[in-house]
RNA sequence: GCGCCGGUAGCUCAGUUGGAUAGAGUACUUGACUACGAAUCAAGGGGUCGGGGGUUCGAAUCCUCCCCGGCGCACCA
């Protein structure tokens, strides 16, 4: 079943096309796709505008004036359609009669939470990661965005009929990881009263929110920790610690409403061997080899050890350079283990994967990507969405935060201060590759101004109709059994239509958020939903009669009504694809 | 030096993946509450889409060359 209604008309333009060609009265070379209806931004050129007089005329062996005519009547034959009109340079707009409009509330309501999801997915797998924090210490802003936006499109995904698996790839195996045990042991030591002063000039993690974990330690073990060798007490500190920290991630997480399926361990690739078994095969595929480096243009009068190291190929995909898999120490780089986790991602059934990152990864791009066509013989189609960073402000000056002086914004301080729902709603309320300015003061704002509240006070403001339809007897309930089959044609105000049309591009926005990978459409759509719902609210304070209840007209109040419910009804499954709550009441 | 991403109204930004006279918010000016929440709405002015060239019926969008800003550029992640 297909909920957007103009599915029908781009098939119609298709069939037609194709009769064309059979009947050799067009070529063949021609691209369906481009031969398409619009929803023309003028509404003066009608509901639906098509470009196949401009695009087909030249390649037909029909004059432009025969095309035309024999375009139209075709068009006129469509059962919706009102009228048809040959506009200016060569489109065809179609005017459409106001049963489709009517016919589509009946479809929202109806479909309910449905409306819009096409099942485009068939349930393919898709595997979506984001996040993938190392996990050294809490979530901070930055991550935040990505957070957002993969979450985003993974809830999206689902909806549209894929099978998703939302997952966190946790870098437990490099050197940052050595670095936090080497903290912690500072922290421990301290604690056992084996180290004095705090000269902690050479450790990197200085948070306190190691201070617990180490206590935990402690409490555990006492000063056994002293007695063991090296490879015993990182062990135990390791697992300690990275289990601990990773429950503070997830916490912060579920405070902004995400919960992964999946938490994955790097280090688990180097245990079972995937990452050595994937070296094995790029060498088998003689995509491996020993080379030396050039010295990278940015290094000035910098030690540089120009060595022999193995190197992918990765220039053969469209790299600057190819990029090493071993470290000088020996142990391998974090792109060799990035090879194995993608190439197992595929064998668990993921040819389809998502990643979020940060737009500071962008160079890493082309070296992944490349390796995943290598190792899976291009079988595995993987999509990278790149983020810009968020800059904070506060009444529009620029929160600064330093890492060395471990002076970082929180997630978990900014949901405190702002909620999830303005947080999340914000970041995704600029598309994806531009840079974000996230102001605390403007998005606690109860105005215009801050999308947020605007959205979700019209979704209020539906559900106080619904309120006060008890006081006036109408023998009416705000809900689809009460208000389906109400009479549609009641609703003829230009206001009205306009707003049945909007609702009526749900699935389109729906499909085409999914296809190019940016969230930010979707709360666009909401908050522009939202100003024409208001609108015609205020319609109703200038002119009674076009109020929802009409006091004494059941009919009519039936009608209204069934037009919000439709409203309400795309509001919450737009919000709730962004993860952002519907309340019914504003406080 | 190379690569990626941006440059659209005074300011912050959208722009249906090549469509018609480029749109919102904000700010400024002016109007609408005996109320279904005015936390809202209506109206007005405001533009060389960074600049040049190209592709075609048609370009903010695609190609190319410059200018400006952000990010990245061995062994980190």
């Amino acid at each position: 079943m297909s909920t957007d209604i103009f599915n029908k008309f781009d098939n119609f333009l298709h069939d037609l096309c194709k009769k064309l060609i059979n009947n050799k009265i067009i070529k063949n070379d021609i691209k369906l796709q481009n031969i398409k209806f619009e929803i023309p931004k003028d509404e003066n050129n009608g509901d639906l505008s098509t470009n196949a007089l401009l695009v087909l005329s030249n390649v037909s062996s029909l004059s432009f004036k025969e095309f035309s005519e024999y375009l139209i009547n075709e068009l006129n034959t469509i059962e919706e359609v009102d009228s048809v009109e040959l506009a200016g340079p060569g489109f065809i707009n179609l005017y459409l009669k106001n049963t489709i409009w009517y016919s589509c509330i009946e479809n929202i309501n109806n479909e309910g939470k449905t409306f819009g999801f096409e099942n485009v997915g068939n349930n393919q797998n898709i595997n979506v990661e984001y996040v993938s924090a190392n996990p050294t210490g809490p979530l901070h802003i930055g991550h935040c965005r990505g957070a957002v936006i993969g979450d985003t499109i993974a809830n999206l995904c689902n909806k549209m009929g894929f099978n998703v698996s939302k997952e966190y790839y946790v870098n437990d195996a490099g050197g940052q990881i050595n670095e936090l045990i080497k903290s912690v042991l500072h922290r421990y030591k301290l604690l056992s009263g084996t180290v004095e002063n705090s000269n902690d000039a050479d450790i990197e993690y200085k948070g306190e929110y190691l201070q617990p974990v180490t206590e935990y330690i402690y409490n555990q073990y006492g000063t056994a920790l002293l007695d063991m060798n090296q490879i015993e007490y990182s062990s135990i500190l390791r697992d300690c610690t990275i289990d601990f920290i990773l429950k503070i991630i997830k916490e912060d997480l579920k405070k902004i409403n995400i919960e992964h399926d999946v938490f994955f361990s790097e280090m688990s690739l180097i245990k079972n061997n995937e990452l050595v078994d994937c070296l094995d095969t790029l060498r088998s595929k003689d995509l491996l080899y020993y080379g030396v480096l050039p010295k990278p243009k940015k290094i000035i009068d910098v030690e540089y050890d120009e060595r022999e190291q193995e190197l992918f190929k990765s220039m053969n995909y469209g790299d600057d350079v190819d990029r090493p898999v071993t470290k000088n120490d020996g142990s391998h780089t974090y792109f060799a283990s990035d090879i194995a986790y993608h190439f197992n991602k595929y064998n668990r059934g993921f040819s389809k994967m998502v990643n979020i990152w940060g737009a500071d990864h962008a160079g890493y791009l082309k070296r992944v990507k490349g390796s995943l066509h290598a190792i899976t013989d291009g079988k595995a189609d993987l999509t990278i969405v790149l983020c810009q960073l968020v800059k904070l402000f506060r009444d529009g000056k620029p929160v600064t935060m330093s890492k060395r002086a471990n002076k970082f914004i929180t997630i978990n301080e900014v949901v405190d201060e702002v909620g999830c729902d303005a947080l999340r709603f914000m970041m995704l309320f600029r598309k994806n590759d531009a840079p974000l300015d996230f102001d605390f003061s403007k998005v606690t704002e109860k105005s215009r101004d801050n999308p947020v509240f605007y959205v979700q006070y019209a979704y209020a403001r539906i559900f106080s109709v619904s309120r006060k339809l008890e006081e006036f007897n109408l023998n009416i309930k705000f809900n689809y059994e009460d208000l389906k089959n109400s009479n549609y044609t009641l609703l003829n105000d230009i206001q009205e239509i306009k707003l049945i049309k909007k609702l009526s591009y749900f699935p389109k926005i729906l499909k085409l958020t999914l296809q190019t990978y940016e969230p930010h459409r979707i709360a666009y759509y909401l908050y522009e939903l939202s100003s024409e719902f208001h609108s015609l609210w205020n319609k109703g304070n200038d002119n009674e009669n076009l109020r929802f209840i009409i006091s004494g007209n059941k009919d009519l109040t039936k009608s209204r009504l069934s037009l919000l419910f439709a409203i309400s009804n795309v509001l919450k499954s737009g919000l709730d694809i962004i993860g952002v709550n519907a309340p019914k009441e504003m406080n």
